[in-house]
DNA sequence: GCGCTTATCGCAC
DNA sequence: GTGCGATAAGCGC
C-alpha cells in the first residue's frame, strides 16, 4: 500500500508547539513502513510552511537531517527554534524527546 | 556496546 | 524504468 501523504501532512499538522513526532510513528499511523519515505514526502513538502519538517525527528529524538541534506545548517536554527517552542535540544539530539514525542495521533 | 547491512516506499531524473 | 534518499531494525563482532 501507499502512504498517504496527506495522511503525514495531517497529523504533523495537528502536532502543536513543543511537540514533536518520528517517522517511524508517521509512517506506522498510514499503515507503511517507508521511514524513507515518509522523509521523501517532506523533503518536497508540497504543503511548505503548513507541514513543519523541523518538528519531525528520528526514532532516537535526533533531528536526522532536513532540506534533502542533513549538510543543512538551518537545522541548528530548527533546534533554535524548537528550543523558543519549549522544546529542549542537546547538540544533535532532543533533551525532552521522550516527553514530547507524539507517539499517539489516533 | 558499537558498527554495518538489509528492508521498505516515495519522488526525481 | 532506475536510482537515490530526512530511517529503522536486526545481526555481527
Amino acid at each position: 500500500m501507499s502512504i498517504d501523504a496527506d495522511r503525514i501532512y495531517c497529523l504533523l499538522s495537528q502536532v502543536p508547539e513543543g511537540r514533536v513526532t518520528t517517522y517511524k510513528f508517521l509512517a506506522h499511523a498510514v499503515g507503511s513502513k517507508g521511514y524513507r519515505a515518509v522523509g521523501q514526502i517532506l523533503r518536497n513538502n508540497p504543503y511548505a510552511p503548513h507541514v513543519p519538517c523541523h518538528r519531525v525527528v528520528s526514532s532516537d529524538g535526533s533531528i536526522g537531517g532536513f532540506m534533502g541534506n542533513r549538510s543543512g545548517v538551518h537545522i541548528q536554527k530548527k533546534k533554535k527554534l524548537l528550543r523558543g517552542e519549549g522544546v529542549k535540544i542537546k547538540g544533535n539530539t532532543l533533551s525532552d524527546f521522550s516527553s514530547i514525542v507524539v507517539s499517539d495521533f489516533r
